[in-house]
DNA sequence: TTGTCAATCCAAAGCGCTTTGGTAATCTGG
DNA sequence: CCAGATTACCAAAGCGCTTTGGATTGACAA
């Protein structure tokens, strides 16, 4: 069943049955619910393809993501493109995954060029990146999730990793720390970055050097997590806070906390940010988790309005977004304790 | 750059240009070097659109899953997924994930009606379906991961489900247990069907009448595998042995354990099927947790290159699999303790 | 020399849709 | 009653590719 073969039954040409079909006003009223009723009487579904060939557009959104298999077990990742391709699918809108092997950039190219996708939604980039620069140059419209710097203006979404940190830096302050780590994200990606930067400056903010060996980059996982609070735990003047970038880590971090008999929210000050991921709940973990928080499916979603806005030719300056984070206070928080015989740094001030 | 403009460019008919770059064998060899040599200089890339309804080939291939947004949370879903795509990817093919929101048979008679997927990956089928008959009748190919009752021939994958709650199951009945519970997957879904039935299937080769208070059903989550080995261990008669249906519900129950007093592995023994996801590792948990094991990103890559088989022409007999699973012994199984005062059953066999 | 055949190449007809640039009929207001 | 608007429809020209069914050439055997 085709435009043609429907045309025919309906007495009428293509152009009309066309026309009516896609809302045009230069068509009856009465026309238009002849030609809708026999269409969905028929089953009458235009094809997609000569569609696309005819428009230009193919209603397709493609997710890039440079990393090939990690990308796709990252429970981030995930949620984020599970928002996505719900609300892209509540806007008519298909999306397309192609995990890229090795050339990004010219896979990029190829996507361009081969018209199979209205626009790409970037992810985890890495900074000095050169491939805004190459989107730059194509005319493919494209978003990033997250931000990293470039002489070009961009559509983006991100949140706020700068105020994350520095919220969750003053909190520890505020509470008495002063030897607060930070376990922080891969070190080449902009939002670790970004969380490092927050970090240094909400310390030296309040008077205090940023200590080096507080401050671990990796990827966000339960094992990093661990490895990181073992290795900080195992320092000779060891944290008394350890901010996390992800629930997942805290995870590990709570785990390395167990078996060193350390007591979290007494002993040891413990957050992390919280994406809101589906099997990790802070607030269920034993401790409660204070984390500042910012549901990464809720980005997805919002990206793929933004991204379908964008490809409907709205100005890149209206597809930029930074999400402010909440921080929501549980018990894995509370003022140091000035253990007798290390005492360094010390509770100075209460909040 | 179209194919127009490069056949200009090269002096010869587009007709000669499109044969040069498809490979057919009536251009001669000196020709088709020139040709190729020109689309690679200037970056020429058929487009994607016309190419698909000229060929009325898509080289796309569609994942569906009904329902909604719980799938793209599960982990399982995920790892398989990235088999897929990854496979996919290495053999030309994209892959599109459409949400289906509502009516699953309206969404699929859409897509195969629009032409936009070649084929159609089926994930998370219900028992007593109609969705097999519903697909049978479009003309779109199609290939289910795991296996549901039907008249018709199908392509699938699965896994041994069945024998592998025989195998575990077994294994339990050798150490001694006869109180042998089965935590299973929800209880409308195919795979669970087969589990439940491999367990009872074992247990009555032994001689021993299942218990219908040991067979629990529900989504494999951890909370469930806490909440059912609380229930399990609350009953008057508790079982010796649990036997989970997910290495995600095994750490739930591991917690319950813990909570409980309980050792694993003495006063009670637990296995889990292991899908080799990337976060758990039953390896590494404490103790280390016994496993039927099968990776389903191992299973993604085959159904990848099964569905592309299927594309082009392969029978349907030649695209069903069934594969075995490994049984992987390690510390979370033991015999069972004949505690003093609770002596039900015993361990009349040795292994 | 002539017919045959393989080797190369190409014109033109689609694939199924949208869109441009109309035409014909009907409706206005003066 | 007529010029100009308005309304409702449609023929035909693409979109950029593949594929069918030749056409042309030169080699080779008869």
């Amino acid at each position: 069943m085709n435009l043609k073969t429907l045309s025919e039954h309906l007495g009428l040409s293509p152009t009309t049955v066309s026309r009516a079909l896609n809302g045009y006003s230069d068509v009856a009223r009465e026309t238009r619910e002849r030609v809708e009723r026999a269409a969905s009487e028929l089953g009458y579904r235009p094809n997609a393809n000569a569609k696309r060939l005819a428009t230009g557009r193919s209603s397709i959104i493609g997710v890039s993501f440079p990393t090939g298999r990690n990308m796709l077990v990252d429970p981030h990742f995930i949620d984020f493109l599970a928002g996505l391709s719900e609300e892209a699918a509540a806007l008519d809108h298909d999306i397309l995954i192609s995990a890229i092997k090795d050339d990004v950039g010219e896979a990029y190219k190829r996507m361009a060029a081969k018209g199979t996708v209205d626009a790409l939604v970037l992810l985890g980039l890495h900074l000095n990146n050169d491939v805004l620069e190459l989107m730059q140059g194509l005319k493919l419209p494209f978003i990033v999730h997250g931000r990293i710097p470039s002489d070009f203006a961009y559509a983006y979404l991100d949140i706020d990793n700068h105020g994350a940190l520095v919220q969750a830096t003053r909190l520890m302050l505020q509470l008495g720390h002063t030897r607060i780590a930070n376990l922080d994200g891969p070190v080449n990606q902009s939002f670790s970055k970004a969380r490092a930067e927050g970090w240094r400056e909400a310390l030296q903010g309040a008077g205090i050097t940023p200590e080096p060996a507080y401050l671990r980059h990796g990827q966000m996982t339960e094992e990093n997590g661990y490895i990181f609070a073992r290795e900080l735990m195992a320092l000779p003047t060891p944290p008394t806070a350890l901010i996390c970038s992800s629930v997942i880590m805290a995870s590990g971090v709570y785990r390395a906390c167990r078996e060193l008999g350390l007591s979290i929210g007494s002993d040891v000050s413990v957050m992390a940010h919280d994406d809101d991921l589906p099997l990790f709940y802070p607030e269920r973990m034993d401790p409660p988790l204070t984390v500042t928080r910012s549901p990464i499916r809720a980005a997805g979603c919002e990206m793929a309005r933004m991204v379908i806005n964008l490809i409907n030719g709205a100005s890149i300056q209206d597809c930029q977004q930074v999400w402010p984070v909440d921080l929501i206070f549980r018990a894995s928080t509370a003022p140091p304790i000035s253990k007798p015989g290390s005492a360094v740094g010390g509770a100075e001030k209460n909040s």
